[in-house]
DNA sequence: TGATTAGTTGAAACCTAGTATCATTTAAAA
DNA sequence: TTTTAAATGATACTAGGTTTCAACTAATCA
């Protein structure tokens, strides 16, 4: 996500970083853009491929720094390298195909009224919650 | 979980293994024992500390075949090593401590109902699903 | 502006979790 | 009992990621 200020292009996920106190390096510039600019989830590996002159290091340290102030989300995968994607405002799940591992988004409610319900039967105090549906996805099915 | 029969104890997961034809060894007795022996989830690590004397290799393929024949599962947790717990035949989600770590359980019928709303709007096949609600649970809450 | 300094970098070493290899051992069929 | 295919486990390896630390640089200060 790309937001245009006075024709020049200012990265949200650069704000995020510099707003958290941490300077805005070349590394850091590389990184976010390139995050920004992919369009799908992606893992820290492909970032690291995608940006060769980035050192490892950095890579998975600005992916961290993200996910820790909240604007990556860690997806919920099967099993392997972990995903990420950049992190909406409104509370989301997850689809998973369980064919080809694409990762898709879904809204619903009534999950968050179930949660309410929660409530009284759970020892403890709820402080998150996390759903994922695994699903055979279209273009997998069609094939 | 361990079942009598005619004074002998008879191992659920040991007869798995065995029905999926795989040989009835002694390092197989011993870590299904030890699997059933151990009241709650566990990793894959603790149990090649708690049997010293199986190799490594030998735990990690017995959780593997049963996890693929469906008596282990293989529990969501939020950061590294996957923990295990005997499969239940009921469905249910799981609840996990934030802080200490702990699994719980829960059984509810709405989300088995969400689920099936669900089937309209998500592109694809539904073939299942899994919920986690993060909490501090009652233990972490009094220290 | 240039000097200062604390944050940042990246190569390399390390770590954790798990898998593959393969010579040796063993369960169980013949 | 002999046979043999399956299983074992020490070891080497891999993937994914973190730590270390000397060198570098962004941003502040004089």
């Amino acid at each position: 996500m790309v937001v245009e200020i006075d024709g020049m292009q200012e990265s949200n996920l650069l704000t995020t970083l510099e707003d958290i106190g941490l300077r805005k390096t070349s590394a850091r510039v590389a990184v976010t853009a390139q995050i920004e600019n992919t369009s799908d989830s992606f893992t820290a590996e492909q970032l690291c491929r995608d940006l060769p002159y980035v050192g490892r290091a950095t890579v998975y340290r600005t992916i961290r720094h993200l996910v820790d102030a909240g604007a990556l989300c860690k997806l919920p995968i099967l099993d392997g390298a972990p995903m990420y994607s950049i992190a909406r405002v409104e509370h989301h799940h997850h689809t998973i195909c369980t064919k080809c591992g694409s990762v898709g988004e879904f809204r619903h409610t009534t999950v968050e009224r179930v949660m309410r319900s929660l409530e009284k039967e759970i020892d403890g105090r709820i402080t998150g919650h996390r759903m994922e549906i695994f699903i055979i996805c279209s273009k997998c099915l069609a094939e």
